[in-house]
DNA sequence: GATGAATGAGTCTTCATTCAT
DNA sequence: TATGAATGAAGACTCATTCAT
């Protein structure tokens, strides 16, 4: 039921999208929509609270944490693409669609955002921890930062082309992120497994 | 005086920003925002072609073509973080409220993300001439298309965290694309200059 | 529920008339007028076509084709006039309001002059063959062309004479056309400077 | 100068002319097409009087009073039909855009309209005494009425018929006119079921 | 419980009209 | 005198939201 909203708000985003096209889609009336689901607003939270949770059980259901970290990043992103891969509108809309809505949203999408950087950066440190390296918990927190904003930014690579696979997908960013751009060029490479 | 207009949009976002709202931040009366700037959408699709092009300018200006590469891209990103840094409205709005309106301004910010993929598509292809090494031009365009990801990423925490500078964060981008984490672990480090 | 539409229309003209008015004298409000009947140019075209379908059934019930076409032109014409007295606002928009706004509504009271004139054309034909006379088909329909506009014209003198009554009048323009038509079918003709 | 706002009203129609059209096209700017000739309505107003004005001059001119009555009602014919054959423009103002403007300027138009229909039923009346016939004066005035409604009318069949000149059309409204009302004079009247 | 019908509030846009130069 | 620049006021149109059935 709630299908139908993210649909058209995925299309149009939050403010062009209108109540009239939602009922319709959903094949129900407007006052239904209302009672249920509550004004726009409301609404709107609830489709981006319902498929971010989506989002993050499909990854964490991957994250086993018994593997090795570089196996928990590799699987969490095949996972996050996977993802992406399959339900393009809840995609689109979390990514495209919700980051305008500032004071609508702020705490809402804030703490998703959070709750990923707070899993890759558990990761790094698990990483970190083995290695017995320095580096400060700011400095890792901005690793895995940046880790998410290329992983969105791939994200949309994957939607644009679709002769790529989600794990094609995810072994780029593994390569960026855990080899680096210096030893690709010596010919190092990130393999699933290695 | 397109200012205005760039400080209203970037606030509340195509839709919610009113053109009354914009006329009275640029202290004049609504018949002349329209006399000067067209209607609303054109009004937009300017502020957004003016901020991209000044980053891009920003940007470009630093990444002189006679520097070995690294350095160029480091100089790119400092480029890129301080004018995100300096102009919090222009990014704002470049990056949080220009995404959802697809149909509105599809191919303008498409070729705004392809100017900058361009960009570093170009410095890590001249890096891999200078070290004879395999990876088609996908792989290439893709990775680029990564790091700007990871860029866009940094640039928001630059924003939340006002103890950081550009130079700082173009650094850890540095560390995460140079680098790579794997080697983060084992002591290495990108610095600039070396 | 056209008719406030009718009535405004009627007073004040396509330009002059404001949606709100025709809402406030439809006693709802603004949304439902948009809701039942359309954006503004639609309504005008509606309230047209509406009036000009009264007015041209109004007259086609009454010239019944087994008459003689002198008195079916009578009952035509008593038809008409008794249209105009009885619907003052019908007749005032299609008359007064409707010509000047050419590109608008250009064929669509084209062709509702175009019906009139046809019809009277057909009436004027059926006498001619009765009388095995001359005259060429263009001659004959100006010649109703001129009658449509001689009555148009008599129908805003019944409206400015209320002691006219609509068989009065329909009297006046047959004295007008019949006789004159009948010594034109005996071959009498005016010429300049005879 | 007030040709530029005559073309522009011909065409738009009062309300749909815009002030800044006709200055443009007068090639002056606005304030001057103020400070010249007043407000909107003013300047319409002004428009409608000098075009009238010309008009009414090109008929008198040619209806002299020492012809006999009938030549006297040609020649006035055929420089009306003239008049609406060269000027375009001045005509389709006072016909087609002048009508809709009831409030703005009833006085105006009836006056201009009762000239014209004291004219011809001065020629009527000539006619009538020179015959010794009777028929009462509004008879006669509803009759001038008609034969000006049916020149209107045919002044729209001369613009739309390019191969008609201004004589074809003004003998057609004589036959129309002249022949049946010399019929009348003899006393002939047509009546309902007669 | 479900809905057709209704609306208040607000937005974009235009234009006749006037200053200040 | 002539005008570029400026605006108050108004109108078309839409949409989130709610009754009455």
């Amino acid at each position: 039921m709630l299908d139908a909203a993210v649909s058209v708000f995925s299309r149009r985003g939050y403010h062009a999208a209108s109540m009239d096209e939602i009922a319709e889609l959903a094949g129900i009336s407007k006052p239904m929509v209302y009672a249920y689901l509550g004004a726009k607003e409301d609404l709107f939270a609830t489709c981006i609270r319902r498929e971010a949770d989506r989002m993050m059980n499909a990854i964490a259901v991957q994250a086993q944490d018994s593997l090795p970290p570089d196996e928990q990043l590799w699987r969490a992103l095949c996972a996050f693409f996977s993802f992406v891969d399959e339900y393009r509108d809840s995609w689109s809309m979390l990514y495209h669609q919700a980051r305008g809505e500032g004071s609508l949203l702020a705490t809402e999408l804030d703490s998703i955002r959070d709750r990923i950087v707070d899993l890759v950066s558990y990761l790094l440190r698990r990483s970190r921890l083995a290695h017995g390296t320095r580096g400060t918990d700011t400095d890792l927190r901005a690793f895995a930062y940046a880790l998410v904003g290329a992983a969105e930014s791939l994200a949309n690579w994957l939607t644009d082309h679709p002769e790529e696979s989600a794990e094609t997908t995810a072994a780029r960013l593994m390569n960026l992120a855990w080899v680096g751009f210096r030893d690709l060029l010596k010919g190092d490479i990130w393999r699933p497994g290695s």
